[in-house]
DNA sequence: CCTTTATGCGTACCTCATACGCAAAACCTG
DNA sequence: CAGGTTTTGCGTATGAGGTACGCATAAAGG
């Protein structure tokens, strides 16, 4: 048997107190104090079981990312366009992932399932592995760039939701000199940045869905290059 | 004349002695207290020109910006191509750029510099303004990505230089169970997680050049889609 | 029953950001 | 030049958050 007092609590039980504090109100909520007396315990409690907060956080990156879901049939394109849009929308389901100061390469199991799942859509595509795993890593790092992208918006929005709707095209008109930048100005003009809806979910929807089509643009491009 | 006591500092002093220190020892050593002792000051008197601290962070951002070099000829991949790589050298030359929590969309002048650098870079390519727009944000959506990953490799690298080598491929291949993640098995069976320069700087930079390589790709074939 | 070992947790200490209010300085008016 | 006005400098204080330390407590072994 082992010996001294039996634990009451596993660092499995702190992460998943400290997701669920954080699925309801932010990363920011997340504090020791906050999470142990979630749980009833006392704060230094936790230190038993967890080293410090970094290591929580760690634990909840891993602990609160969802199962890749199946991918569909069809060609390569569509099933990694399918896995970049599944992954968009698992990040948008807990938007803290994002803040959470990451810490290295992925070894979690459920991350590890999501790269597998990428790779499987590349499946039989004439790519030497290491390619594979470029394109894999490039389209995880433009999706989760664009998640934060689209979540830092929203949450200025959120902030002040009246200034944003005609105002960013508007101030850029004041502060882009046309004889400095002229491209720049040009684009302005054009009134892009005007939209009502930059914030949008439909909107980001389509800036997103533009990168991603550039992206596997490109890869299909590469695939050609290679064998011809 | 301006009525009541003359300033002695005014935010533009605060912010570069804020930037003096993230640059020597890291963001996390700037706080509203250190960047008022390296100035002489008391920490209060900051807070007549900075309203917060995330304020001093936006005002950061803007000034340690540098200016987008001027771009080579050529036709616009190599000067698209070129601005990345420019962006990921301003960024590494300022890794503490990474960890300031972003609070909105650029408007300051350094920001909207480079901006109009890249814009300039796709001049006469015949493509919607938003297009273009939308191919900028996607190539700096990946760029800041990749930084961010290789800025975070090589930060667990410096904690424990020895464990990583040959270790992390050595640690999935316990990790990975080829019957339920066969794809990704077959990936680390091939070696390309067993590179001992997985963070030296020419292996990552490879890394980057493939995934540009492929967005420009992605830009190239979208063009083309258009014109025929 | 006493020793060993591991856990629960109260106390205490630091570091930070920042609200508040007073004092000092510079200008304006009479 | 005296008082009023305005704006800056900054001392004090508050409260949050992370975590080191050490003792008390519980469980197992001998």
């Amino acid at each position: 048997m082992k010996r001294g007092r039996k634990p009451t609590i596993d660092a499995a039980d702190i992460t998943r107190a400290a997701i669920a504090i954080a699925d309801a109100e932010g990363l920011a909520a997340v504090s020791m104090a906050r999470v142990a007396q979630e749980m009833g315990n006392a704060t230094m409690a936790l230190y038993r079981h967890v080293k410090n907060k970094d290591e929580l956080l760690a634990l909840m990156w891993d602990a609160a990312m969802e199962e890749p879901p199946p991918l569909p049939d069809g060609e390569w394109r569509d099933k990694l366009g399918f896995w970049a849009r599944a992954v968009l929308t698992a990040i948008r389901r807990r938007p803290w992932f994002l803040q959470i100061p990451v810490s290295g390469p992925p070894s979690g199991p459920k991350n590890l399932a999501w790269l597998d799942s990428a790779l499987t859509a590349l499946e039989g595509v004439p790519l030497e592995p290491g390619e594979k795993i470029g394109v894999v890593m490039g389209l995880s790092t433009f999706v989760q760039g664009e998640a934060r992208l689209s979540f830092t918006l929203s949450q200025g929005f959120e902030e002040d939701p009246a200034q944003f709707n005609h105002q960013y095209g508007q101030k850029l008109r004041e502060v882009v000199d046309p004889r400095r930048m002229p491209a720049l100005a040009k684009v302005v003009e054009a009134g892009v940045f005007d939209l009502d809806d930059v914030l949008d979910v439909e909107d980001l929807g389509a800036d997103f869905d533009f990168g991603l089509h550039l992206f596997l643009e490109g890869v299909a491009a590469h695939i050609d290059g290679k064998s011809t």
